[in-house]
DNA sequence: AAAGTCCTAGCAATCGATTGCCTCGCCCGA
DNA sequence: TCGGGCGAGGCAATCGATTGCTAGGACTTT
């Protein structure tokens, strides 16, 4: 409860000790030459006054602060989050800490945050967003690497570590094609969001090769359970056959389970579901609980946060990185085993 | 792309401008009395090397760093996000940076991240969770100040900012009164969880004081829509009346919509239904939309960020500070208007 | 013309910590 | 007894920026 007046410095500990500043330096950090006695008095008296040494100061010299920035281009979100704490983790084994700035969307917003973050030294930066879609560099020529993850940049030079949608996309297809589904609709987002439009490619391409088809052309609207719903409508209405439904979010794909069984269509016997993202608490409390492609977010995190360490060493990776997605298997895909079989 | 080599400093820019280093400083911070001239010579200097002051090299003189910790106990997630993007917001305005900081629930990384914070020389300390229980504080007799935002400390000493859940919880009840509901069943999360206690109590305070009583014992279970699910069961099993359930949670209410769907139970006109935390997609995706209670989470990262920085600039606030909920509506508890009345 | 004012800008100490270099004293050998 | 060698610890420069004090030049005033 109570507070401490000021931080000890580090003369405060050396005249505790009854030692010079440097010596007491150097006794804390284990450089020099001095007698094991004299160190373990310095360490004595920086516990007894709760030294903690001012990293501020030593970064003047080692000209490293052990920070980074993270700014996130838009709202810190479902989709930024993992990617944080990814970032954090693998950040934190490294002894870094992270500044974490919102962008809010606004670009004036978000330059201001550069500039705190340079003023502050930062070693290095890592850009995320909610969009999988390629932005402007947050700046040129900056003086710290940067690193985009789950985003990218448009300047390809940029490092950026992103999720392979296209492959996700692809094996949702393959595994409804494993289950002996040929008639596959697509129900996803708007598109213009690039995401929607590379995973319903990726997946009319699977299909191709494999001499199929999408049953009806995409249909794009909304990432919401609502517009999940409403296309299984219009799906219904236009006479379109299915045997599954590959949808672009665990959202739509909600909608789309609940619609079917309001309108006794069976899950998965008669419409196999695969949605996207695997958001848990809405693939696992889906009736049926949804097959689902995970992006691996907190991967792409710890990946982005390792070519941060990497770049601030001086081993760059630049390009764009594309990083597998996979697929979590539930009961929207698979007929549970008869319970009790013994 | 490219990567400059380092920083400009301070004398870069005096040297180009043509003037001492002390002139420099005082041109860029308008202090002392130059020529105006010579100030924009300065200001244009710095412009073209890009300068950024460095804000560890300043923070030695002003002994602050106009940078605040920010640790969550558990993980970063649902409830955390909200309060930290509060905090973030009213911070920024302050021109304070974050530093996020994940504790993962365990206590040596988070006393790990304190002396980090320290040794960071942060002026302040926020601390978040993603419980509302009190937890023992993260130490005693810091140098700075500490504010729990969320979760509360156990020292009533400490400066806690908390949302009234029992307020919530009684304006749940008073909602489902005024609209003519008198049987009213409460379903909520495990017992051994400081809210789902709160909540049930001040929830049938509340009834008491009406001359009611809940339909049954409150049913304890989990926070999922499984358990919402599941209770609907329970409660039809024993023969209970009820024309209103108020929900521990969001998931527990959209489970409780889907059973009672499930039976021909209509929502709202069989039975009412509240939820707590009003998360948007679950609220409003749910079938109908649930009236649900809103802790008003930013707020109260708002408001903790701002009883930290009075703190920081000596006017504490010790203590435990409740913040209203407020109540959204929506059609779980009000029968939608007759459509294409005039 | 000498002295007093005011304006401008430089000098140098300071913040906290690190580190290369130097000194002091002890021990040993010649 | 004197000098070399070495172990231990102090001194002071340094990192980048700030700021109080001071010096010098221009201008005014008597």
């Amino acid at each position: 409860m109570g507070k401490l007046e000021r931080h000890p410095t580090i003369s405060d500990v050396a005249a505790l000790a009854g030692v010079s500043v440097g010596t007491a330096s150097k006794a804390l950090n284990g450089r020099g030459s001095l007698r094991e006695e004299t160190r373990a008095r310095v360490r004595d008296a920086a516990r007894q006054l709760n030294f903690e040494v001012n990293a501020g100061a030593r970064s003047l010299h080692s000209g490293r602060t052990y920070t980074v920035g993270m700014i996130t281009t838009d709202t810190i979100g479902r989709f930024s989050i993992p990617v944080l704490m990814g970032a954090e983790d693998a950040l934190g084994a490294g002894q870094m800490s992270v500044f974490l700035c919102d962008g809010r969307g606004d670009p004036i917003r978000e330059q201001y945050h550069v500039k705190t973050l340079l003023s502050r030294r930062v070693d290095g930066i890592i850009v995320t967003g909610r969009r999988t879609e390629a932005r402007a560099p947050i700046g040129r020529d900056l003086p710290v690497p940067v690193v985009y993850a789950f985003i990218s940049s448009t300047d390809p030079a940029d490092c950026s570590v992103v999720p392979d949608e296209e492959g996700g996309a692809r094996k949702a297809v393959e595994h409804l094609m494993a289950i002996g589904r040929t008639r596959i609709a697509h129900i996803t987002g708007p598109e213009h969001h690039h995401s929607a439009r590379v995973r319903a490619a990726a997946a009319e391409e699977r299909l191709a090769e494999a001499g199929l088809a999408l049953a009806g052309a995409p249909l794009y609207g909304a990432w919401s359970e609502m517009w999940g719903r409403q296309a299984v409508g219009m799906l219904l209405a236009s006479g379109t056959e299915f045997d599954a439904v590959f949808c672009g979010s665990d959202q739509i794909a909600r909608g789309v389970a609940d619609a079917l069984r309001a309108v006794g269509r069976r899950v998965p016997e008669d419409v196999a579901l695969v949605g996207f993202d695997n958001w848990e608490v809405m693939a696992e409390a889906s009736q049926p609980p949804l097959t689902s492609v995970d992006m691996n977010l907190d991967g792409l995190g710890r990946t982005a946060a390792e070519m941060l360490l990497a770049a601030i060493n001086g081993k760059p990776s630049p390009g764009r990185h594309p990083r597998p997605c996979h697929l979590v298997v539930r009961e929207s895909t698979t007929v549970p085993l008869v319970p009790g079989g013994a």
